[in-house]
This record gives structure tokens, sequence and C-alpha cells, in this order.
DNA sequence: CTAAGTGCAAAATGTTTGCATACTT
DNA sequence: AAGTATGCAAACATTTTGCACTTAG
């Protein structure tokens, strides 16, 4: 059984209260104890993995190695797509024919089962491109 | 400039060898030293960072948070797409015209321009998902 | 000879774990 | 009361860095 503690509303909170971005573990944890909260640092850690095991959180790498990323996930993620800047770490949920046409093109023609949940188009939104040309 | 030393060629070499199995930073050093090699593991860590950056080599993060990953790339690898299976980790290159689509798809539609070079499609490859359903 | 690369050991990150204590049910 | 969660500090794993030394050009 799982109980219901105060620190485990803490994060669910947090990520909930921020659905469009995605954290470190370490940024949840500073970003709490800033608002003056009292949670150790593994409870972070332990309350994001139950968050990922039970859904309520997406777990991803955004691009370049840096420390793993968790962002408020409901349950309709499931069934669309995520896209990310690599620049900056922007996390775009896209609901989309042409990406569902995908996963079936890709299971027929390639024998290969994508799991959408853990798949993230990696690239440069529209901002950071615009940025970029400059 | 950049020498061209025993070293360098050595992880090079490695890769080039298996082109179709990725190895975190360790593997290779220590694949390396077990068939005899002088070499440090900072020098492996400083050369793969610098096949990444000439795209010699491909790096990613396998799914669920363990070390990031390399892979011998050919210039090729820059205009196909790449499928991870998070099962077994191996990794499938594709060249398909439906991916190159979603490219054109996604930066008209959804204002984003995607790295094809960086993006890593995951799922399971037929193998493991044979396995998965018995 | 100069610039770049190497290897070590130490530091920096990010994450997990053991354990005594505190809280939920 | 029993089971689970917490928080600390220590352990771990991966990666980066400083620096004296070596090697390639």
């Amino acid at each position: 059984m799982r109980y219901d503690t105060r620190q485990s509303r803490l994060v669910y909170e947090f990520l909930k209260k921020n659905p469009s971005r995605h954290f470190c573990a370490d940024e949840v944890y500073f970003a709490l104890v800033n608002e003056g909260e009292k949670i150790g640092r593994s409870t972070v850690y332990r309350q994001l993995d139950r968050l990922v095991e039970c859904e309520k959180a997406k777990r991803f790498f955004s691009g370049d190695g840096e420390a793993c990323c968790y962002q408020f996930s409901s349950s309709e993620c499931k069934n669309h797509y995520h896209l990310v800047c690599s620049n900056c770490g922007k996390l775009i949920h896209t609901e989309c024919d042409f990406l569902d046409r995908l996963s079936k093109h890709i299971s027929d023609s390639h024998e290969f089962t994508l799991d959408t949940s853990r798949t993230v188009l990696c690239g440069l939104c529209a901002d950071c491109a615009k940025e970029k040309n400059i």
C-alpha cells in the first residue's frame, strides 16, 4: 500500500503546477526548499520514481547528457507525442494524426513497436530556431 | 589542429568494428583494456566527445537513466532515423520516406525543426516484442 | 619547438541505499 | 500495532578537470 504523505503531495503538486515545464530532481528539491518546505533530497528522488511508475510523471533525458528530467503527465500523455527543444528544454505535447500514422507505419514496415510515452522528438522550437538564425 | 594518436585510433576503430552496437564509455574503456591496450579512462571520454563532435559517433541515452551511450556513425546517419529497442538496446538505422515526411510535417504544422541526428525513436524491436508476448 | 593529447588522481554531478526515526493506516 | 515513508549521511556511478608529462606535427 502507498501512504499519502505531506512530501508525496508536495512533489506531485509541484509538477502539476508547472505542467509545461520539466525539472531535474534537484530543481524540484531546491524549488521546494526555497518555498520553505521541509523535504529531503532522497524523498524527492523516491517520490519522482513513484510518480513515473504510476504514470503521473514522465521521465526523459533532455538531449546532451544532463540529468534526467521529470514532468507532470496526465493519462492523456500515453497517446500523444512529445517534442523537446534541445536549446531551451521546452517540452511540447502534441496530438497529431500524422504522428499516429507514424506509429502504424513503423510497426508495419520496420517491425518495430514504437513506445510513444518514451519517445521524445528532439529539435529546435520556433523561438530558438529564430534566435539561432539571427 | 587535431592530432592523430594511438588512443584516438583505438577508440574510433573499436566503435567502427561494432557498428550495430552501442557502448557506454566504460564499456569502451574496459574492452580496450581487456584487449591489452594501454589507455586512460579520461582519454576514452575525451575521444568519444571528439567523435561525437565530428559526427563519427552518435551519442544517446538509452531509455531508463543508464549511462550515456556511443555508437559508430557514418556520415549517412545525418539523414536517416534511429530506432532503439528499450529492451535489448539494439539500434536500428532506417532510411525511410515516411520519416522524411515526418520532418516536413513537424516543421510545417508544429513550428518545430526536428533534429534527426539527435532524435531516437524508442520502442521494442521485433525479437523483444515476440519475447515479451510469450 | 609548439600545440595537442595523455593519464592520473581529485572533484564534481547525479542518484541510490542503509538505517534509525516518524508518520499513515 | 504493522507497514510504509522520511531524512540523513555514506556509497555509488558517471563524467569532468587540473596538471605535469608525452607525443604529433
